[in-house]
DNA sequence: CTGAAAGCGCTTACAG
DNA sequence: CTGAAAGCGCTTACAG
């Protein structure tokens, strides 16, 4: 129970209005008098509340877009719904939330998405596309002070921004200490990726090829496919693999393509063991129809709702600003739905 | 951006007070206008602004004690960490919290500290232990009309109290599905539980023995004992274990004692596999060396967090009491600390 | 049955 | 250099 700004004017014998001038450091004040309020404040450790400020700048709204390429991504279900929390809860605080969902990896689509809400924003939370003119519009962007959060995937070239999501690499890592338990440590592997232009893709390869290397010798990577996140690609790509490479017993789909990879999974018959990402309507059938041994998750509904909470924490708790928040990874079986 | 109850007043053309008389059913206002103003306070989607409330509460402080046997039990600081988190969060909204912890399952213990507390609180969050004496000053409490929520273990014997923590069965189903996966399903299983008066301990055991009934026929269970949480005891039972079973080559710790258990491991010597419960500092240090494979956790600073939360929400925010919130339960290896 | 006022803790624009 | 006042959205005690 700290003091309240009133309280101190009357231990200082001045009106609140000095005492504002000494705590936010503005002019017109004496020396001595802000010393005598800065130490009265000390003293009972005042720490402004948050209500009562809150209510000030309840009447000035603070302007968030969301840029979302969402569509037809049930990965982004619960990235929506954490938004939805966040919006509910915060929105006495003057929170003003518009949310602008597009399909695909079109970096064009994405610069003119964000150069419509520039006017309208103070706040910019996007999942981003790796390409120059996403990243320049995004800096141009900051030049205008614009506050930029990266939310489930990231651009490295991008400094003063908060990233808010999993760490791709380290998920890779766990796919591989996975794929080394459940296989016991001898296996053929086989891994589906979405796309080699998806940075957090990549490296979730990379994870799991540093684990094969670093602890299991005994565990051969017989190749990678991408699968564009699509079905059809991943069932092609799947077959072929199975047809240069009968012996396949392990497969690690990175991405999306579930389906189709499982597809050709079933009719390659046999004991082959599938490791996902995500927990989404797919994955959970698969792992409850036992096609899916195991799926890493990275907190979908906690992405969405700490982008948010990140403005709430810098402006209205005066946090000071992070610029990563990863989520958590954890391991999800069947009997963890 | 819902409308004032102030424009609300200006639309009806009468006064505040009128208004709150009509949108809290108080008495002093006659049916017409009260019928007027809700028909504006409905078409406008009304929603009291909680940080208004909240400042007018602030003066009237909601006290809630804690009380925790977490004394020399690692899993309850992250619990605490949530808890504090909270604390500072809500101190504006006048959310006074006290902690008080204790060590061990005395249950007159639990009684003496409900007793100390219950003049000063309206709310308790307590960790329960399972004895009679417990269960009825709990219901003496909630006579009083206090606000019982019952933090990381269940007591269900008691109704009208929130629980907080993770699914304990449930728990006991994925660690037994670990064991399957991990193992290829074919192992000589051997269990170390805390204590058969810990339900939730119980409900792992149960969950595991389930698991292998539906999906492992190869999997032979081949004894449970009781560590007590302590390392001593889990050491000697472990030693035990192995000298009337040297074919044991799976050992699932479900609780405390992980210490004692891996020291008669190691001395053991050959392949076995060891998984645990909960992420401490003991647990991370053997997931690191490669003396244990995998962890379940649940979650803890949720834990701490949500107890207070749910105040909030149910308080300040109006929400409906819950009586349950679980905690995610997720596996994690060495490559996710 | 209804209204006017004070107050929660803060900020800001204005007066002296 | 300092103070007094109005206002954010709400509640509550009091006056009519």
């Amino acid at each position: 129970m700290s003091i309240t700004a009133k309280e101190i004017a009357r231990l200082a014998g001045v009106s609140r209005g000095t005492v504002d001038r000494a705590l936010k450091d503005r002019p017109g004040i004496s020396e001595e008098t802000k010393k005598r309020i800065l130490d009265i404040a000390d003293k009972y450790d005042y720490k402004p509340n948050i209500i009562g400020k809150a209510l000030v700048y309840s009447g000035k709204p603070i302007r968030i877009s969301v840029i979302l390429n969402s569509i037809g991504n049930p990965f982004f279900d619960d990235v929506k719904a954490g938004i939805f929390a966040a919006q509910e809860e915060f929105e006495n605080y003057g929170f003003r939330i518009s949310l602008f969902e597009f399909k695909g990896y079109d970096a064009e689509n994405l610069v003119h998405l964000l150069d419509e809400v520039a006017d309208e924003s103070e706040h910019i939370i996007l999942t981003p596309i790796c390409d120059s003119r996403v990243e320049e519009k995004i800096r141009a962007l900051q030049k205008q002070s614009k506050n930029i959060i990266m939310l489930s995937s990231v651009l490295e070239g991008i400094s003063n921004a908060l990233y808010v999501g999993c760490d791709y690499l380290k998920s890779g890592r766990i796919a591989g200490r996975i794929t080394g338990l459940i296989s016991g440590g001898c296996a053929n592997l086989y891994i589906i990726t979405g796309s080699s232009n998806h940075k957090g893709h990549a490296q979730r390869v990379e994870g799991i090829k540093e684990i094969m290397k670093k602890n299991y010798p005994s565990i051969h990577l017989v190749g990678v496919s991408e699968s564009n996140d699509d079905d059809e690609t991943a069932y092609l790509e799947m077959k072929d693999a199975f047809r240069n490479h009968p012996d396949i017993d392990f497969v690690y789909i990175t991405a999306g393509g579930v389906n189709g990879t499982l597809k050709a999974v079933a009719e390659q018959k046999g004991d082959i063991r599938v490791c996902t990402f995500d927990d989404t309507e797919i994955t959970r059938q698969a792992l409850i129809s036992g096609a899916v041994q195991a799926t890493i998750c990275q907190q979908p509904f906690e992405q969405g709702y700490y982008s948010i909470k990140s403005i709430f924490d810098t402006i209205v708790m005066k946090k000071e600003a992070q610029n990563t928040i990863h989520t958590q990874l954890s391991i999800k079986v069947d009997e963890a739905l």
